[in-house]
DNA sequence: CAATAAACTGAACGCTTGTTCATTTGCAAA
DNA sequence: TTTGCAAATGAACAAGCGTTCAGTTTATTG
């Protein structure tokens, strides 16, 4: 019979994505090594194809995960029926899942122009997917009356990006706590949509 | 006597600057070498270090110019006294500008980690200089109760990555007009301060 | 204990990297 | 026409790159 699968597998393989994601973050996917991420996991280089077919590979692999864990968290997520509140949750949930993650964010922004052809339209679909969930609830919003939106689709985009930004610049135990952070961006998003 | 000063040089000079910033932000400065810039610019590799001490200069030599070239377009602009109305033309400036420059605007957002600490902190100076710019006119309209704002400063830079966000999906001929598109953020971002 | 297979090593592969520098080219002034 | 120098070449440098693979280690199974 062979081994207990992967009993040293199992430990090693987070490790892998995990020195990579970090790694990939801090310097950008060109400028890290497979050696870098080797040495970060206590590994000789060649062990990582193991675990990945080769670098671009983990790096996708990387960007569909966040986005896969992104939907799963989403799913989890109370969903109103009414648009403002389905607003406000998404502005909340997306604030808080992006904050929990910003080694993730970063990669899955930066380094698209990394990804072979077709991971990129892979990523690209999901995100744009994504993005849809919020133009529904925009859409939603108009027709009830409730928003004054010129263009939901634009609007989508321009409210995601301000909500993105966010990750740029928080850091814990900075001047404002993140609740209130939150309740900032909640009453800006509003006046975004033209809640008054 | 020596030579008409930079015959050649002159023409260069711009050449290596221009394929430079296309190259890093079509594929990421640490995925561009000397040599695919040498071969855009139609010279040895060697030659580019007449016009840049080293790779990693070239780099902040693009980000510097390009804050420098921000200034210099705002000084140029119309400050008009009413805070609504300059933060109108903010908004206006800040879309038209970043846009004509799209391929600096993405290395200097995206390269800012291949930057020395010394010249890191010469650009977050300039940055946070420009929104300074943005945050002022945002206290005026509070003081003259045309805004309404909880936080200064994370207004600022929720409606900066707002706009800049703009640059990562605008195609010339796409759906909408620029001036309709600048339009609707002009909308957005006086929602996004309370105005109503 | 012996057998087995997963996990990993370590060296090697051909190639590319940023940078340097002695040398050549070519134009403009004298 | 000669001279002088900026501009550019092209070869070389050591170092590092992603990836492969025969061989070694290691822990668990029968």
């Amino acid at each position: 019979m062979a081994r207990k699968q992967g009993s040293h597998a199992e430990t090693t393989a987070p490790k892998v994505r995990d020195a990579a994601l970090r790694l990939f973050a801090r310097h950008g996917y060109a400028a890290v090594s497979m050696r870098q991420i080797a040495q970060e996991v206590g590994v000789q280089a060649g062990a990582l194809y193991r675990y990945t077919p080769d670098k671009q590979h983990l790096l996708f692999d990387l960007m569909r995960s966040h986005m896969e864990a992104l939907f799963e968290a989403r799913q989890a997520y109370a969903q109103p029926s009414d648009p403002l509140a389905r607003l406000d949750a998404f502005t909340t949930f997306h604030i808080r899942f992006h904050l929990q993650r910003v080694d993730a964010v970063f990669v899955s922004y930066m380094e698209l122009r990394n990804l072979s052809p077709e991971n990129f339209a892979e990523v690209a679909r999901l995100r744009s997917r994504y993005e849809g969930e919020l133009e529904a609830i925009l859409r939603d919003g108009v027709a009830a009356g409730v928003f004054e939106i010129a263009d939901c689709k634009i609007t989508t985009l321009a409210i995601i990006a301000m909500l993105t930004g966010l990750t740029t610049w928080y850091r814990e135990g900075g001047r404002l706590p993140l609740d209130e952070i939150t309740a900032l961006y909640v009453r800006m998003v509003r006046g975004a949509v033209g809640v008054v």
